[in-house]
DNA sequence: CAGTTATCTGTTGTCTGACAAGTTAAATTA
DNA sequence: TAATTTAACTTGTCAGACAACAGATAACTG
């Protein structure tokens, strides 16, 4: 009944056990960790590739694709794909150390403050329709916070989001991202220890504050 | 010589030359990040995705696969592709594939001016002697580059760097630092390819531009 | 009727073969 | 010999097919 059409040279391979692919993958990713293929040397074709695994090239293809997102290899077309040096992993952190006293935070915020200064003068210039319309359901997002007597931190957070997705410009939505993470756990303890009625005017002037930056944009 | 067989039926799509996988992933991500695909929110099929970018399966493939790699999306086999909730934000990191386009490379800048355009103006406010004195060298060595035709990138650097300083908060320091250091290796190309003449004067007006922030400081 | 099974449909995974488009080096020619 | 052309690799893209998987529905059985 079936037609047995397994072209018998190469039936027996056990398959399905978790994707071709992550298989080609994981064997190039370990002959460049141990350094059998070095930082610049060219990985073998994808020809080769096709016969020392048998695969078909799509699958090897697809493998050195995702070895170009892990920033392990390069492909240069008409060339080869080259092993890459493993990738440096500067970036910009502030240390937890750096919130050791009050105006360790004070110099946070001030950072963050500068940003949104400018990210409004941006938002201004380049918000559309919906930017606006977000910016504010947040506004009263943030109003009803404060009445309902609720944390009004995250929606505070989300109006300064929304402010940094205006602009565009990605980079400021992350900046504004980190810093945010980096500033709410410590809000808490400002909220609880403050006195309520000293609170809410102190939250109805960073209202009031957030209504004029949404009308200047 | 050319034997000219194009069909004809897909001539004008004018060929990108950045790669049509580049583009895919750019507008899906842009989607996932915009909003419009929420975190859970199943992405179109490899099907649909063909149809409306225009390109065959393999390049749509290609493109998901990189997405995966990104940790922007997770693909089950049989049902379909989905967004995934954004990465933790335990850092700020630009990536080098935000560097694709000139625009991204505008972006970062624009995020640098932003950050500096407030950092002058604490500077003004909290300089001391020793700032005032290293600004007045950075500005001199910057001037030294430009007559010298030597780099002046370092220089102007330099006096980027010393601005931040002068604000005394230790987290502009560190940022101005982290960007400049992916800035950097992308204006050699700028300064190989521009005319000498050209770039002279450029140099002269960035230099006029430090000339006022110094006063201004 | 309830519960199980078979089938259908839509999806991703893999294969195959082909051509386009870069790059390099050998072969040809002036 | 030097410049040009050709040939052979390489990766990039396309098209179509079938397999494997998951979910929904229809059919069957008790």
């Amino acid at each position: 009944m079936e037609s047995v059409k397994t072209p018998s040279h190469l039936v027996p391979r056990p398959r399905r056990v978790r994707g071709l692919v992550q298989e080609i993958v994981e064997g190039l990713a370990v002959d460049i960790r141990e350094g059998l293929i070095q930082p610049g040397d060219k990985l073998p074709s994808e020809a080769e590739l096709m016969t020392r695994f048998d695969v078909s090239r799509t699958v090897v293809r697809e493998a050195i694709s995702k070895l170009q997102a892990s920033k392990m290899v390069e492909t240069r077309h008409g060339i080869g794909t080259f092993a890459l040096p493993p990738a440096d992993t500067s970036n910009f952190k502030i240390a937890d150390e750096d919130f050791a006293t009050v105006s360790d935070v004070i110099a946070v915020l001030e950072l963050r403050i500068s940003l949104e200064a400018e990210a409004a003068g941006l938002a201004a210039q380049r918000r559309t329709e919906a930017n606006l319309a977000a910016l504010t359901a947040a506004l009263a997002a943030f109003e009803n916070s404060i009445n309902q007597d609720s944390d009004a931190v995250p929606s505070d957070f989300l109006f300064h989001m929304e402010v940094a997705r205006a602009t565009h410009n990605q980079h400021f939505t992350d900046l504004m991202t980190y810093l945010g993470a980096m500033i709410i756990p410590r809000t808490r303890v400002n909220t609880a220890s403050s006195a309520p009625e000293g609170r809410y005017a102190y939250l109805q002037r960073v209202h009031a504050e957030h209504e004029s930056i949404l009308n200047a944009i």
